[in-house]
RNA sequence: GCCUUGGUAGCUCAAUGGAUAGAGCAAGGGUCUUCUAAGCCCAAGAUGAAGGUCCGAUUCCUUCCCAAGGCACCA
């Protein structure tokens, strides 16, 4: 429809060509007015062609529409400073009603994407607790995105990064130990900095279940060595193979096996949350393959041998500050470890190599100083800065009885999603994610989502869809089945909510188009919104079924052709079409 | 101090540089004899401040104010 308004005005616009000397014209853009009066489509061309042209738009616009010729537009006006609206014919809107019956469940995609290999990386959690609030947010924009990027026909491929190596692993194997201890019976001091969560007594229960206190005189001699502390690259490079260095940790820390455990049961758990959440991955990546494989070794003698990693003061640069980031950054330390930007190196080397032309990351807002590091990361590999496109996820402000929930993990107190998506629905959870964009802040009132959750706005979308499955219901009581489309007379949908409705259907099609380009998948709860309303008034004025046999089939495929795009909406967002409520 | 992201109605949020800045919640008034009132209708209410670019700015640029976050040989 857009396409063959915009062919009318290019031919139109072409006598202007020679006045702007061999120039390129303007592209031409045409947008849906928020008002319909202004049209259905409109084009502000003629304002873009009047500073070049020295002439006022309105005459200019004028002079296009005096040529402009296109079977579909009813009506093209001038109107405001310049801008030409069109108003296309009844007809061409009635007929796309059929078009959505036929597409059903693909009515919306489209081969945007040209079957392009993308790759989606989102939640990527530290296996050391259970997933909260805040990781549910990035999985619900993540999961949602890459249903709507797959329906837009790309090649996607979902994948979350598992951090089994570092820091941050030895204290969950401390903490479990403690409290593996503590079940014991043993008096033990909590280690500082610590995971105080109470899951980890349950997965010390589990502990306890499997070995019994066999494990009371390990992992003594512990001090932070191992996998845990990250890899002594710098000595042991050359003489040593990577799994070897693992195997002989192993042995130095029988804290291992606590941390083994603890993180094979925290993701576990953590899976089990997604699966519940509805969030799907094609694969776990764990970081500990890198330095297996030895691609983290690879990827630093490739950057040093470019120069671009670099010896200083006894540790190992990347040169990152030539390409947008503020300084250079350490890679491999004084002692030989490296630090966590060395696996994201060879993670992000690892994901171009598997040929993917588009990597995206998704991020909670606290990295986003991290962005200018690797992107430059990204070109030093030699791919296009544009290449790697990093979403980021603002922080969940949790609301409890009018006051913000401190969150972290450190603090021991934060509320988990499977706590929220088991109160308040996964249904209403994962749409209320997807009601903000993602780089804002989010305010959760849980009160009020659980006391008040039928004022929660998902509710109001698929209740229409239920309506109109109930309508479905009654008709079939009346004897009035959906008849085939092309024996119902269509042009007798000509009243301004029918005709209105039909225009939104169309849209559906713009927004998810939107949306595979902007990368921001929150615009779908807003269509969704924006449609059911237009059914709710419509419901209200107009009664699908009456004594008038064909208006009320030709009603019930309008009907019908809504509910396609409520489930294929509802479906993109993971979220339940209920045939009745 | 430097950097990033926000600042829109009482609250929570929208608005590819466009026309009269949209919703929901809260608060006010209507509406079920009729396909589900989890609905619909009416009324009220906002762009942090000042400049600049533009035919036109919530959107882009500069300065200031406020909020969150980031500025490690931590992850």
């Amino acid at each position: 429809m857009k396409e063959s308004l915009r062919k009318a005005i290019e031919e139109a616009i072409k006598s202007f060509k020679e006045d702007f000397g061999g120039e390129e014209l303007p592209s031409i853009l045409i947008e849906t007015p928020k008002e319909e009066k202004f049209g259905h489509f409109s084009t502000n061309i003629a304002l873009l062609l009047s500073s070049r042209l020295a002439k006022p738009p309105r005459k200019i616009a004028e002079e296009i529409l005096k040529k402009f010729n296109c079977t579909i537009v009813e009506k093209a006006e001038i109107a405001g400073p310049g801008f030409i609206n069109f108003f296309i014919t009844q007809k061409t809107w009635q007929d796309l009603v059929p078009e959505v019956l036929a597409k059903r469940e693909r009515y919306g995609s489209s081969d945007l994407g040209r079957g392009e290999k993308i790759q989606i990386e989102f939640v990527s959690a530290n296996p050391t607790g259970p997933l909260h609030i805040g990781h549910g947010r990035g999985a619900a924009v993540g999961d949602v995105l890459a249903n709507i990027l797959e329906f837009s026909g790309f090649d996607v491929h979902r994948e979350y990064y598992i951090n089994d190596v570092g820091v941050q692993m030895t204290t969950l194997g401390k903490s479990l130990k403690a409290r593996y201890l503590e079940l014991l019976g043993e008096e033990v001091k909590f280690p500082e900095n610590g995971y105080p969560g109470g899951y980890l007594k349950d997965v010390a229960k589990e502990l306890y279940e499997e070995v019994g206190d066999s494990l009371k005189d390990k992992g003594q001699g512990a001090k932070g060595k191992g996998v845990a502390a990250g890899l002594s690259l710098r000595e042991e490079a050359e003489k040593a193979d990577s799994r070897e260095l693992i195997a002989e940790s192993l042995q130095e820390g029988d804290l291992e096996f606590f941390i083994k455990f603890a993180c094979e049961k925290l993701l576990n758990l953590i899976k089990k949350d997604l699966e519940d959440f509805r969030v799907r991955f094609d694969a776990w990546f764990s970081e500990v393959t890198l330095f297996e494989s030895g691609e983290i070794k690879n990827s630093i003698e490739l950057l040093k041998s470019k120069g671009i990693i670099y010896e200083k003061d006894g540790a190992w640069w990347l040169r990152s500050s030539g390409s947008g980031d503020e300084k250079d950054r350490v890679v491999i330390k004084t002692d030989g470890a490296t630090t966590y930007l060395a696996s994201d190196i060879a993670y992000h080397k690892n994901k171009f190599e598997r040929g993917y032309k588009k990597v995206i990351d998704i991020w909670g807002a606290d990295h986003h100083g991290y962005i200018p590091r690797m992107k430059s990361v990204v070109q030093s590999l030699g791919y296009p800065k544009d290449s790697l496109i990093v979403i980021l996820v603002q922080i969940v402000n949790l609301q409890k009885h009018g006051k913000t929930v401190a969150m972290g993990k450190r603090e021991g107190q934060f509320v988990t999603l499977r706590e929220v998506m088991d109160e308040v629905g996964v249904d209403a959870c994962r749409f209320f994610f997807l009601e903000r964009k993602s780089d804002a802040h989010l305010s959760f009132d849980l009160e009020l989502a659980k006391e008040h959750s039928s004022k929660n706005p998902v509710y109001y979308v698929q209740y229409g869809h239920a309506r109109i499955c109930s309508i479905f219901r009654k008709a079939q009581e009346k004897g009035l089945n959906l008849q085939r489309i092309d024996k119902v007379d269509l042009s007798l949908l000509k009243i301004e909510e029918e005709l209105s409705l039909i225009r939104k259907i169309y849209q559906f099609q713009e927004t998810i188009e939107a949306i595979a380009n902007s990368f921001e998948p929150h615009h779908i709860t807003f269509y969704l919104k924006e449609l059911v309303t237009l059914f709710h008034k419509y419901y209200n004025e107009h009664p699908v079924l009456g004594n008038d046999v064909s208006l009320s089939s030709a009603r019930l495929n309008l009907c019908k052709a809504v509910n396609i795009v409520l489930e294929n909406g509802l479906r993109l967002l993971g979220i339940s079409a209920p045939e009745s409520m």
